[in-house]
DNA sequence: GCAGATGCTCACATTACCTCA
DNA sequence: CGTGAGGTAATGTGAGCATCT
C-alpha cells in the first residue's frame, strides 16, 4: 500500500534520502495530515488509539468536547445503526462498491431527505442527484476542528460527526477525503517552494567553489603567492560525533544552512559526512553496512 | 497455516456545481 | 448579464488491509 496515507499524520514531512544509513532532509511543516509518509505508521492507527480496550471506539476524546456517544440531537433520516448504508454497518455508503455502482436508487434514498440540503434548496437538489450542497459555516467550523486533533476517523466517530452535523455520514467522510486532499497539495507546494530554494543556494554556493577551485588552480602557477594566501577551505572532524566542522571556509556551511525554513518547522538533517580523518594520512576505508549497533571502544 | 472472497477505507484523479470578481 | 477562475462537494477507480470461510 505504498500510496496509502496512514492517516496519523500529525505533520508533513517530507524526506530526501540523500544515501542509506545518513539522516534525510526532513521537512516537518504542518500539524495535519502527512500523506507522504505512508511508511511510518500503519494506516489504522488512529482507529487503534481511538479504540478502547473492549474493542470498541472511543470517541469521546474526539470531536473536542463533543460527545460523539450521546443520542444524536437531530432526527435523522438514517436510521440509528443503519445509516442510510445499505449493508447496515457504521460505515457510509461508500461501503460497498457494488453497491454504490448501483447508485441510482442508493442515491436517492441517501440524499437530501436527510442532510442539510433537504431544507429549501434541496427542492432543487432532489432532482440533479449532482446538486452540490454548501455546507454551512457552522459545520465546516466543526469539520475543520474536527480535522485538526485527526485527520481521519473511524466509522463511529464518523457517524456521530454526521449525526451532529445533520449530514449524511458520507458526506463527512468525503469532507475529510477532500480535506486530506487539500492540505496535501497545500503542504506539496510548501515543499516545492522550499527545494526550489534549495536548490537555487546549492547551485549558487557550486558556483562560489567552482570559482575557488580556479583561483586555487591560478595560483598554484604562481608559487611565490602560496605563502602569503588565505588557507583553502579545510575540512576537520570532530573525533566525538564524527562531523565535519568548515574552518578558514565558511562556504560549506552555507547552502544548507543558509536556506531559509518555510513557514512552519523544518528540521534539516545535515547529510552525514564522509568519514575523511584529518588526524590520520590514511583515508577511513569505508565500512561495509552493517545494521547492527557498532560498540565503540 | 493458506488462499480466496468480501467489506471497508484510503489516495488520487476527475467531474460538476457554486460563488465571485 | 455573461464569463472565466477558483474552491469544493461529489463520484469513480484502484489498492491495501482485516476478517471470514
Amino acid at each position: 500500500m505504498g500510496d496509502k496515507d496512514d492517516g496519523l499524520g500529525l505533520s508533513l514531512s517530507l524526506s530526501l534520502r540523500c544515501a542509506q544509513n545518513q539522516p534525510s532532509l526532513k521537512l516537518n511543516l504542518m500539524p495535519l495530515a502527512s500523506p507522504c509518509m505512508h511508511h511510518l505508521q500503519p494506516k489504522n492507527t488512529w482507529n487503534e488509539l481511538l479504540r478502547s480496550s473492549d474493542g470498541d471506539l472511543d470517541t469521546r476524546s474526539f470531536l473536542g468536547g463533543l460527545d460523539v456517544n450521546r443520542a444524536p440531537t437531530t432526527v435523522d433520516c438514517e436510521e440509528e445503526g443503519g445509516v442510510s448504508s445499505p449493508n447496515s454497518t457504521i460505515s457510509s455508503i461508500s461501503g460497498k462498491r457494488n453497491e454504490r455502482h448501483n447508485v441510482g436508487d442508493e442515491v436517492e434514498a441517501e440524499r437530501p431527505s436527510c442532510s442539510q440540503a433537504s431544507d429549501d434548496e434541496n427542492g432543487a437538489a432532489g432532482d440533479d442527484p449532482r446538486k452540490k450542497l454548501r455546507l454551512s459555516k457552522e459545520q465546516s467550523l466543526l469539520l475543520e476542528e474536527t480535522f485538526k486533533e485527526h485527520s481521519t476517523l473511524n466509522p463511529k466517530q464518523k457517524l456521530a460527526l454526521a449525526k451532529e452535523l445533520n449530514l449524511r455520514p458520507r458526506q463527512v467522510e468525503v469532507w475529510f477525503q477532500n480535506r486530506r486532499a487539500r492540505t496535501k497539495l497545500k503542504q506539496t507546494e510548501v515543499d516545492c517552494e522550499y527545494l526550489k530554494r534549495c536548490c537555487e543556494n546549492l547551485t549558487e554556493e557550486n558556483r562560489r567553489l567552482q570559482r575557488e577551485v580556479q583561483d586555487l588552480r591560478a595560483l598554484k602557477l604562481s608559487p611565490q603567492l602560496y605563502m602569503h594566501m588565505n588557507p583553502p577551505t579545510t575540512l576537520t572532524m570532530c573525533p566525538s560525533c564524527e562531523r565535519l566542522a568548515i574552518s578558514s571556509s565558511p562556504s560549506l556551511a552555507v547552502a544548507a544552512s543558509s536556506i531559509p525554513a518555510p513557514t512552519s518547522a523544518v528540521v534539516l538533517n545535515q547529510q552525514r559526512p564522509l568519514p575523511v580523518s584529518p588526524w590520520t594520512t590514511k583515508p577511513i576505508s569505508h565500512r561495509p553496512f552493517n545494521p547492527a549497533p557498532e560498540s565503540r571502544s
